[in-house]
RNA sequence: GGGCCAUUAGCUCAGUUGGUUAGAGCACGGUCCUGAUAAGACCGGGGUCUGUGGUUCGAGUCCACAAUGGCCCA
């Protein structure tokens, strides 16, 4: 038995990350790890719920990963950092995925099915993903308390929404009002943004100018317009606004009409009226029969007012007033607004723009902030209601009706058709309404300047994200509609009465069963739809039943709440929710914005005036190795299963830290990841493997000598070679640069840090000192060489820890716990490295530097002659600059010597040695850089011919050692056989040589 | 249609406040080295730094516009 355990060179890095997965699960580490730093400074970390309506892919590993690396890096740093798991289990997407199972295409069908028996299938469904991204999420290496997640289908965890909900109600926040949604009239369902991009089509539909007639007296009272008509006056001709349309239903609805107050507009005249539209589209509308008759400017428009094509009080049409929507009375010579709108478009159309409120967006907010009118002439099912001819009729269908209506009154000018892009039901291809419907809102406007404020506190990585994206949205503040027609929700908690209309928001759970005359209460209480719609108490004010209203709550509300709602907050755990309040750190993609972000950030700003956290880590996204989008459609999905199960979690870890800035859009090409693990995972291994299989000779089973050798010595400068003084100072800024990387929340400057570290070790100290590691004799050196190269691995493992728990955790184990059982059982109980700023030694970094370059360039020399690094050559002469320089390579000349495998090394420096350099001419090959030359001698004496086949025959011999398969430390004896007398010669001059190198007991 | 980000070698990416001849890894060709290394070293081919203007003594870097891709929102 050695003191370590033997390590192959071979690595399978998935079977030892299985049994490191094993002793973390069973030796309960991560607890041990988070619970060990009980008492110390508190790190607050908020786990963003994955939505749990699917399985996890790469992108949800990204997220995963840097908060696991953030995390373990702080723990390590001995914060305590509990990390409670979370998992969004309401919303849209899972009843989608649900309606999918069950071939349900439509509202009526679910109510047809059954609430209870449709949101029962959601819960399970939301239960089954939870299951799969728990094996993901600890497979990944992700520590995460997955055994005290919060769930936001949980009754605590509504609750806690509900008390949220009544602060607000309390303090006047919540109201009801209109929200625009795309709609389907068939299925009676808004539709989210992500359905309605999927079914955007081309289609034909109608292209119409109408007439719009402007109220006489107005337009006589504005008399800086009346240059534009003739100074005889209007003959009794009605001057008309014409206005472009393609939705001739939306036409009844109509309750404004805007212009663009910085455009000119034209005052043309015809036989029987006079027609005003933007100058600048003139020529695209066929104006045959007008003539000009003078222009005006846009803003004179804004005042006037015109008659509508359909007075809604004719039809039996309610007319409300925006934004209270109070009702107005009927006006038999009712008029309506010309206003100015910065959106009106002078690319197509008229410039003058028809606006109805009911629908569209933009057409509702204008109607919000210039107080129009509100007409709803279409019912949900998309049928015109009322009393108009075409009243009935579905919409699209009806655009005929109203033409023909509009036609034989005389307000149709144009009428042709147009194709363009318009969206459809993705489910049943119904043309899409855009359908002002009523919402609840919370007045997030009123904390505007407050949510601003919070924001300056935050810290974005990256930085931009504060003043671009989130500030922007931001200072773009509008209030938040957070209710939803649905039924897999945190039911909203906001009773009516029928009869009276008095509204009441219960706060909780004992609230509601306190209420006067409460029934309908079943147990166990499910906090979910039917079950609470079922719930009613007695209106005080009216004696009716009071009976929650239909909608449920934004899903996004859910996790907006969890700093609170993960708590079960205010019911229980004050404690927990003050230590965690707010978080220093989240982390989430660049989506969550307007998501997880803004929801979170609302929500704090609203109930406490502050914000939530403190750092935030917002990721790119994860694209496929061409840049373009995974997406199940085009198949190039990758399933992180596919990925751990073949190059394991560390490979997949480190190439998805290393490979992009975590704002960037990340490329995931498993032929990358392949490199990666190639260029760092096997060449630390190696490393790893090379000290181990070294370190078991010279120690043996003798775990005495490794503790004061290795474990528990820390040598002077002094003790040490220039090498081992140099990678210690490597080390310690190393040190200092990783943790300086990760604590600006930069994983990635971090990992690529370390891979240039990594790099060196190997291919420089390792290789430069491999013979202080198998010469016979165990002296000081020795022990300085393998104490040097154990610290480095032993730090390296603490230091890779957070990035690549798995590999770092089996070189902790077999380094450092196999030789002390005092040490700590897993390198996640250790503490981050800290660097010891005295060993750092800035000038020999730099004088190493220039020693590997001069070699490089001597290397290069050497190739340009074609002469064998093998063979020993007398004299090589450097070129550098400063006499700094020229002490630096003379201090290190024996590295470079026996780098180059030169007998001696000459320097110049440019400063103080006036001599001309050697040249080719001058039996020597020379190879240069901008600021350095090294040149060396091709002159070849019979030593040093000798010397080279004594090197030759070594090598020769060592080929045969490995094909033979012997042991490092096997001796062997060497017989041979010649007729060459240099052999014979070379033989015997270099025997001594020749046997200590090959381990020859004789040469026979 | 608006906003944000990106665009540097065949591929993936560095390139600090503007300053010599724009770098690395992978891939490719050649040579070499090797008793840790599935690695490494050296040489080579490969770049109008997406394009067009501008600021400047000087632009991959700063500004404007455009193109392409990604994302967010219409």
């Amino acid at each position: 038995m050695t003191a370590f355990r033997d390590v192959s060179t071979r690595v399978n890095f998935v079977q030892l990350e299985e049994g490191i997965l094993r002793f973390w699960k069973e030796q309960d580490i991560f607890n041990k790890s988070v619970e060990l730093r009980r008492g110390r400074p508190h790190y607050a970390f908020y786990e963003g719920p994955p939505s749990v309506n699917g399985s996890p892919g790469v992108h949800h590993v990204l997220a995963r990963l840097y908060k696991d690396v953030v995390c373990r890096y702080r723990t390590m740093q001995g914060y305590h950092v509990p990390r409670k798991a979370g998992w969004d289990t309401h919303g849209l997407p899972v009843e989608l995925e649900v309606e999918n199972a069950l071939s349900i295409t439509s509202k009526a069908r679910i109510e047809e099915y059954g609430v209870a028996r449709f949101n029962d299938h959601c819960r399970r469904t939301a239960l089954r993903y939870v299951q799969e991204w728990e094996t993901v999420t600890e497979r990944l290496g992700y520590w995460l308390d997955m055994d005290n997640p919060y769930v936001t289908m949980d009754n605590g965890y509504i609750e806690s929404c509900w008390w949220i909900v009544k602060q607000l109600w309390d303090k006047g926040l919540i109201y009801q009002g209109y929200r625009v949604t795309p709609h389907c009239p068939r299925c009676g369902t808004s539709l989210s943004s992500h359905e309605v991009a999927l079914g955007y089509e081309d289609t034909a539909d109608p292209s119409v100018y109408v007439k719009f007639a402007l109220d006489a007296r107005l337009l006589d009272r504005k008399t800086e317009l009346h240059s534009a008509f003739p100074s005889s006056g209007l003959s009794g001709k009605t001057v008309f606004l014409l206005a472009w349309t393609t939705t001739p239903w939306t036409l009844p609805g109509n309750t404004a009409l805007a212009v663009d107050t910085g455009a000119e507009y034209s005052v043309l005249e015809g036989d029987e009226d006079y027609l005003i539209l933007a100058a600048v589209l003139e020529e695209g509308v066929d104006l045959e029969g007008y003539r000009r008759s003078g222009t005006v400017a846009g803003r004179c428009l804004v005042g006037l007012e015109y008659r509508p094509l359909f007075n809604p009080h004719e039809f039996g049409v309610p007319r409300l007033k925006l934004p209270t929507l109070s009702a107005q009375e009927t006006n038999d010579s009712l008029t309506y607004p010309v206003i100015g709108a910065e959106f009106v478009s002078l690319e197509e159309g008229t410039g003058v723009v028809h606006i109805a409120p009911a629908f569209g967006e933009v057409d509702f907010d204008i109607g919000m902030s210039s107080e129009l009118d509100f007409v709803q002439p279409v019912d949900l099912e998309g049928k015109l209601i009322g009393a108009y001819p075409f009243a009935g009729e579905f919409v699209k269908d009806a655009d005929r009706r109203i033409l023909e209506d509009l036609r034989s009154r005389g307000r149709l000018l144009l009428e042709s058709e147009i194709v363009h892009s318009y969206p459809f039901c993705w489910r049943c291809e119904t043309p899409l309404l855009y359908y002002a419907k009523p919402a609840w809102y919370i007045r997030t406007t009123a904390v505007k300047q407050e949510l601003i404020a919070g924001n300056a506190e935050i810290n974005w990585y990256p930085d931009y994200i504060k003043h671009g994206r989130f500030g922007d949205w931001l200072e773009n503040n509008v209030d938040w509609a957070f209710s939803r027609e649905r039924y897999w929700g945190t039911p909203l908690n906001i009773w009516r009465c029928p009869s009276c209309d008095r509204r009441q928001c219960v706060g909780s759970v004992e609230e509601l069963e306190s209420q006067p005359g409460v029934g309908g209460l079943t147990g166990p209480l499910d906090l979910h739809r039917p079950y609470v719609d079922e719930i009613a108490f007695a209106c005080p004010d009216c004696g009716g039943r009071m009976q929650r209203v239909q909608e449920v709550i934004d899903c996004w509300f859910d996790s907006g709440a969890m700093p609170l709602a993960q708590w079960h907050f205010p019911f229980e755990n004050e404690e927990e929710f003050r230590l965690n309040f707010p978080a220093d750190f989240i982390c989430e993609a660049v989506d969550q914005t307007r998501g997880w972000f803004y929801s979170l950030h609302a929500i704090s700003t609203l109930l406490f005036n502050q914000p939530c956290y403190k750092h935030v880590i917002c990721l790119g996204h994860v694209v496929d190795s061409r840049g373009e989008k995974m997406s199940k459609s085009r198949g190039n999905v990758v399933a992180p299963w596919a990925v751990l199960g073949k190059h394991g979690a560390d490979a997949m870890r480190w190439y998805m830290l290393v490979s992009t800035s975590g704002e960037d859009t990340h490329r995931f090409s498993p032929k990358l990841l392949e490199e990666t693990t190639r260029r760092f995972m096997l060449t630390l291994w190696n490393t790893y493997s090379f000290f181990v299989l070294y370190a078991n000779v010279d120690f043996g089973d003798d775990v005495v000598k490794v503790r004061d050798y290795l474990l528990n010595v820390r040598l002077s400068q002094g003790e040490r070679s220039e090498l081992d003084n140099w990678i210690t100072s490597e080390l310690n800024r190393l040190v200092t640069e990783v943790s300086r990387s990760m604590d600006n929340y930069n994983p990635t400057a971090a990992t690529r840090r370390i891979e240039r570290f990594i790099e060196i070790l190997s291919n420089w100290y390792v290789r430069r000192n491999r013979r202080r590691f198998w010469k016979g004799e165990n002296d000081a050196d020795k022990m300085a060489a393998y104490a040097t190269l154990y610290r480095c691995l032993v730090t390296l493992s603490r230091l890779l820890a957070p990035f690549v728990p798995f590999v770092a955790e089996e070189l902790h184990r077999n380094l450092v716990r196999s030789v002390d059982p005092d040490e700590a059982e897993s390198v996640h109980l250790t503490d981050f490295p800290v660097a010891d700023k005295a060993e750092i030694d800035d000038r020999l970094n730099s004088d190493v530097e220039l020693a590997m370059k001069v070699s490089s360039l001597g290397r290069a020399a050497r190739a340009k002659a074609g002469i064998k690094v093998r063979q020993p050559l007398g004299k090589a002469v450097a070129s550098v600059e400063t006499e700094e320089e020229k002490r630096a390579l003379e201090r290190l000349a024996a590295e470079i010597t026996e780098e180059i495998n030169v007998k001696q090394l000459v320097v110049w420096s440019a400063a103080t040695d006036r001599r001309e350099s050697p040249s080719e001419a001058h039996g020597y090959a020379v190879a240069s850089d901008a600021r350095y030359s090294v040149a060396v001698s091709t002159e070849m004496t019979p030593e040093l011919v000798a010397e080279g086949v004594s090197r030759e025959l070594v090598r020769h011999l060592q080929n045969m050692r490995r094909n033979a398969s012997l042991d490092i430390t096997d001796h062997i004896i060497t017989y041979y056989q010649t007729g060459e007398p240099l052999l014979k010669q070379v033989i015997d001059s270099f025997s001594g040589y020749i046997k200590q190198e090959t381990l020859s007991c004789e040469l026979v």
